[in-house]
DNA sequence: TATTATTCTGAACAGTGTTTAGAATAATAG
DNA sequence: CTATTATTCTAAACACTGTTCAGAATAATA
């Protein structure tokens, strides 16, 4: 048995691929197996291995996809909003990722599940770079007197920040539905309020703190 | 083979608690298995399954443990810091919880990395909760006329902000130990920079809010 | 002492990722 | 056109995983 070529890898590997992002759609990815998989898209599970390395690197695979993704969506956004100012670029930067994040959950927390042994491959984070790039400079808009780690600084822990907001919110519409004590808190509102009021006496900061300079 | 009664069922669960911590000092909890645990303990993997009633129940109540700890390593350093003023004492809270995250890498990481399918479970959503007040009181001295959902909205903003910058801190030290290029931007720098920015806006507006009503 | 109840385990089961010998086909050479 | 080489793929085996359960060994009780 074998010898088939009814794909070339090129067309396995996407195959496979967009067979994982829509079983992600609806279902965890700590369900799913590399023998499903194989079985999903009609090759065996050697095959995979073959093809990726290992089902770590398959799934290794998904992640730069969806980091891909989410880069495209959040440069897509900021190009329809240059003209407002660098603030409010920021919210809607942080606002978009919070989207992907409701509307791809799964896909979402295999990017940050899934970890290898080995370091961040090289790739990765050169694409997280990228963004805390975006990020920068708007906080250099914003405070053009700030010094470099000054923006580094703050474009880390707005980052972060937002992370965490994505992921509280992530968990809790998966294991919490609907706070129902009162009034329900939701990602956007913190979002808002962690960029509006960090912002404002960031900017601030800087400014004084060049002014006695 | 049966009946040794060497332990009861609370000291076997003591002992397999206290082994399983003492492994997540040096590894992660994803190379690890019940029965390396069965092994280590000297017990079969069917009886921690009687005990426990699964291996991710077993896993839950390492997580119970973790939370408990952290409960009272907030509620002590709190305890040790009632005269300073209330900005301080989120700063020094947030600060131990950072702490502890540093020193206890690989157990910190399990409390979020290991979900049930079930929903989270109440005494873990209370323990979280009693959490949330300690903060939101705090904030209530910060802004005495404060609205309840003000409060809720800038409690939960807080939290989820320091536990993603705790995040990226110990998957730095994990997988890109000491970031190189240049300056080299601390867990614990971001936190100061997050509460200072955040809570003197968010005083400020909660204070004007307050008097144009 | 005989009986019942409890505690525990070994073996089996279905699943996992991974390795590898070799079958089946395609491409190439004579 | 045939023979050889090269490639593609898989089935089977391996060592693991969590979980179930009949039944052995002991403790408690009658």
């Amino acid at each position: 048995m074998a010898r088939r070529k009814d794909h070339s890898p090129e067309e396995l590997e996407a195959l496979v691929i967009s067979s994982v992002l829509e079983y992600l759609t609806a279902q965890s990815a700590n369900t799913l197996s590399l023998r499903q998989i194989a079985k999903r898209v009609g090759y065996s599970p050697g095959t995979l291995i073959n093809l990726f390395g290992s089902y770590a690197h398959l799934l290794l695979a998904i992640n730069a996809c969806t980091l891909d993704q989410i880069s495209q969506r959040l440069e897509k956004k900021l190009a329809t909003a240059k003209s407002v100012d660098p603030q409010q670029q920021l919210l809607l930067f942080a606002q978009e990722y919070l989207a992907f994040a409701q509307q791809h959950t799964y896909q979402w927390r295999l990017l940050f599940e899934h970890r290898l042994d080995e370091e961040v491959p090289d790739w990765q984070q050169n694409r997280i770079n990228q963004l805390f790039d975006l990020i920068e400079l708007r906080l250099s808009q914003l405070s053009p007197l700030a010094k470099p780690n000054e923006l580094q600084q703050a474009s880390r822990t707005i980052w972060a920040s937002v992370h965490g907001i994505c992921m509280l919110e992530v968990d809790n519409k998966i294991f919490a539905p609907a706070n129902v004590d009162g009034l329900s808190i939701s990602g956007a509102g913190m979002i808002d309020s962690l960029i509006k009021h960090y912002l404002t006496s960031w900017k601030i900061a800087c400014d004084e703190n060049q002014i006695t300079q």
